[in-house]
DNA sequence: CTGAAAGCGCTTACAG
DNA sequence: CTGAAAGCGCTTACAG
């Protein structure tokens, strides 16, 4: 049904060898031959089966995604559309198309990856989330298959080519603004341990509270999921304790605002009981009220540079593994506030 | 370098065309002889070559996503993470692989579709919009490609399968909850008029008024980006009127988020002055102050029954079209309150 | 129940 | 500068 090369090297009076180097735009073809053949084209509505070619030619033109499991909640995070924009708009550039998972579970994605990978759909991959233990990251290291993580790989991040902020700074200088602002009983609340970002946000706010000479309490820090819920269950925890905290630092700003919003509820009042530094600045910390002081990441660019790494390292078969550092910065709002210092 | 079905042929003992059966686990070939195939597989780690088998039965198991155009805007609104949420999970319970359109120009974006299409990508799509005179949706019908609209096409709905609210009667909720109580300044604030959501929310909210005996007013209708950046805008000009509305019906959260922080920061306060209804319920609606009253499209619903629609149409080749409505439901908060009856 | 062969629609050495 | 032929890795009538 469809009209193929075959159909046009008819019309044209030429082999479908000759079509297809016209396709390729080929030095080797003499303008006027080309002519004939791209009005045959035109003449008979001709597009090239991308299918076939990638068969012939061993390359797909798309790249593969690989979410996180158990998308469906994530997806409730800002966070990825708004890598997904950015990703997309590399992907644009570069003229590949985007191929998505689908799976819920570990297992689910791990065999969508098998497939994406053994069934050459794509010709590379980002990993939208960096995780301890990966099995989808082992898969993809045996089998050379090229691929970008973004955040940072929890093993052998020199060997593998990754997009990431520097977290541990970005959770050191939340922290020390907070300490500078007079506070010492800070908590952390952040996601899942298995997540890097969680392990480098929190161990730059040890750091920082280490330095200050502020003993770390264990009952101080938290991890939830990254969603309004999980703020409001380390609301909840926090506030039992018979020493409550004065601040937070709070690794995601949807938890933030579920944070925000208990607290509001308890009658609590940010920031003059409590002040709260968060990460992402996502347009919900804008909107929060009160508005949140974010460190922004830069969420956009890490995305856009995922998807320039990967076509480099598809481009450049032997190429060295490549780190990009996005920078971050804090954006200052109104929910954080100066206390007394009081026995320093 | 990967393995094949040869390889597997030749290990197995058998003819290529029997491990193809077995993999399609043929009824005609004996248990023994499967035994043997699928353990050369796993001994070689087989894994079938999807383009291969795509281009020889012309299937992908991929649904193609056309986005709208600018999608580096939609992303900020959160209907689409919400509504690809739906999609994903159901693509996922079909086993079907998710294509996504990257193109930010009209022109772009349908070269991209012709691709899908032509290059057989995908063996059918699902527009994430509808709007008038859309030169993608006329292309496939011509191809009679299977797709699905999400969102009523603007001509010729009959005969094209899509999924959609009943936007005419959820934007005559919306007013007739307003008129009721007590509102007759009522203004309108859309998006693109080329976007039929768009249409059918003004259709409903003019039924309303109209049915009232409140005249139709120029000025009170308005349209903008659904974006917070529109919500504001909108505020500015209907501010500017001299007989001011005393309610608003916005057709979506994102913007009515910007409205609200207009009034704020103009010092008119919600809803003692003005009252809003706002379209979509997303996050943001609970979350603002005021919390909005907004009309829950239910989002997922959409995207998941999308998909099931579109892999009925292409399981089914003559099937007819299928015309989806999910319904909508109001969610009443603060951003509504009841004045006094003035002349009537 | 199984195999040999043709075909899906391209690309790409190899010849000339 | 152009063509004939083999090949990419599958599937699927057609035989037997």
């Amino acid at each position: 049904m469809g009209v193929t090369i075959k159909d046009v090297a008819n019309l044209a009076n030429v082999a479908p060898s000759t079509v297809s180097r016209v396709i390729a735009d080929s030095s080797r073809i003499s303008e006027k031959t080309k002519q004939r053949v791209r009005s045959a084209m035109k003449e008979l509505g001709y597009h090239p089966n991308i299918i076939a070619r990638s068969l012939a030619n061993q390359t797909t033109e798309a790249v593969g995604l690989v979410m996180p499991s158990s998308a469906d909640k994530v997806f409730q995070n800002p966070f990825f559309p708004e890598v997904l924009r950015g990703i997309s708009t590399g992907a644009h550039e570069n003229k590949r198309a985007i191929y998505m998972s689908t799976g819920e579970t570990e297992e689910e994605i791990f065999a969508e990856v098998v497939q994406m990978v053994q069934g050459r759909r794509v010709d590379g991959l980002i990993l939208l989330y960096s995780k301890v233990d990966d099995q989808v990251l082992s898969y993809l290291q045996e089998q050379s298959v090229p691929f970008v993580v973004i955040g940072k790989p929890f093993k052998h991040s020199e060997s593998i080519t990754f997009v990431d902020n520097d977290n541990f700074k970005a959770g050191k200088e939340a922290t020390e603004y907070l300490i500078e602002s007079g506070h010492e009983r800070i908590a952390f609340i952040g996601g899942s341990l298995q997540l890097v970002v969680t392990i480098d946000r929190l161990t730059g706010y040890d750091k920082a509270i280490q330095k200050a000479n502020i003993p770390y309490r264990d009952e101080y820090v938290i991890h939830e999921e990254f969603l309004q819920k999980g703020g409001k269950e380390a609301v909840c925890e926090l506030l039992s304790l018979k020493e409550r905290p004065t601040a937070l630092v709070v690794a995601d700003d949807l938890m933030a605002l579920g944070v925000l919003n208990t607290l509001d509820e308890m009658g609590i009042s940010v920031p003059e009981d409590i002040s709260i530094v968060s990460f992402n600045n996502v347009l919900i910390a804008e909107m929060a009220r009160p508005a949140l002081t974010s460190i922004d990441i830069n969420i956009f660019e890490l995305g856009y540079q995922a998807v320039r790494c990967l076509i480099k390292q598809i481009e450049t078969p032997y190429a060295v593994a490549e780190q990009v550092r996005v920078p971050h910065k804090m954006i200052k709002r109104q929910s954080c506030k100066t206390i007394q210092m009081t026995k320093r």
